[in-house]
DNA sequence: AGGTTATAGTTTGATATCAAACTATGTGCC
DNA sequence: GGCACATAGTTTGATATCAAACTATAACCT
């Protein structure tokens, strides 16, 4: 696929139908970093999705399963939370995630509004394909980062989640 | 907006009705840089979401007319690869921009299946009062990130999007 | 108790995106 | 010239997402 970096110019004819290889300009987009935070982000997801479509799972259900896993009982809202999703969002996939057996949900018993999730044991099974498959991709990113540099990366993308309004 | 890394944690009642608030866990995705990157993106894209929509633009217009301006006469392919997007996504993007008179499409003469775009008068315009909120925008991020990291973490960002796949 | 306000989750409508199929045009080869 | 293949852009169908409106339940106040 064609990237920033590479030669993904631009190909054009001269006078005489002679090709001219132009290098295509960013401008300021070059140095500022929402275009390279979204551009990193999407080749990245890309690949993942991917890797993940070969185990027959979107690349979306893999936090939400993790989140359940990690936190028994979780309602929907503060799911949407820890993921940075609306909780319009969260609906079809909890919905098609408990239709397939991997997480069963409850009303609560105290408030009859909210459900409480958890894991079944088909998807802690899943879930550990999942994660395999996650860890192979971060290998990747890791090896693409650096040892040296990955811990502050990380930091700098955490407090950008934080901290950005 | 509850994030990761404050209080966004899970409120729940014990026996005797009190409330208890849980962090919630992240497991494995605290350390992943895919997941990081993915709530880093989403929450920098809201930020100038809403300020670009202060200026009557999505977001997304943004990149495209700063291509367009800075490459005249470039390709649909042409931008969809330097937009890190698919071709499809393009067509109603830039058949927005025309009817707006933001952009002119031109069937080039030399192969009549392509066009060549460029930014018109008004487009320039527009494309100036982006710009200056695209750079209201990087200048929160540099805060957050800080001079010092700032380069080094473009680099990285830059790596992820031509190396990754 | 009853009315007001808040919260959990769903529905609806809009937008953005991809991938695959399609149309029109161009290129190469015989 | 004419057939096979490639390329530019559009269309179509699927998915993901948000925001606002909605329903049901709960909490609060007097």
């Amino acid at each position: 696929m064609a990237r920033m970096t590479n030669g993904s110019g631009r190909v054009r004819r001269g006078k005489k139908g002679e090709t001219i290889a132009e290098a295509i300009r960013f401008g300021p987009l070059e140095t500022w970093v929402g275009f390279n935070l979204r551009m990193a982000q999407e080749y990245a997801f890309q690949a993942f999705s991917r890797r993940s479509q070969e185990i027959g799972e979107s690349p979306g259900r893999f936090a939400t399963l993790t989140l359940i896993a990690r936190n028994p009982g979780i309602s929907q809202t503060e799911l949407s939370h820890a993921n940075g999703r609306d909780k319009s969002s969260l609906t079809p996939v909890v919905e098609d995630l408990v239709r397939r057996g991997l997480v069963e949900r409850k009303r609560m018993r105290a408030d009859r509004r909210t459900y409480r999730l958890n894991v079944t044991a088909a998807g802690k099974q899943t879930l550990t394909m999942l994660t395999r498959c996650a860890r192979r991709h971060e290998r990747v990113l890791d090896g693409i980062i650096g040892q040296r540099d990955r811990k502050r990366f990380l930091q700098i993308l955490k407090k950008i989640a934080a901290e950005v309004e």
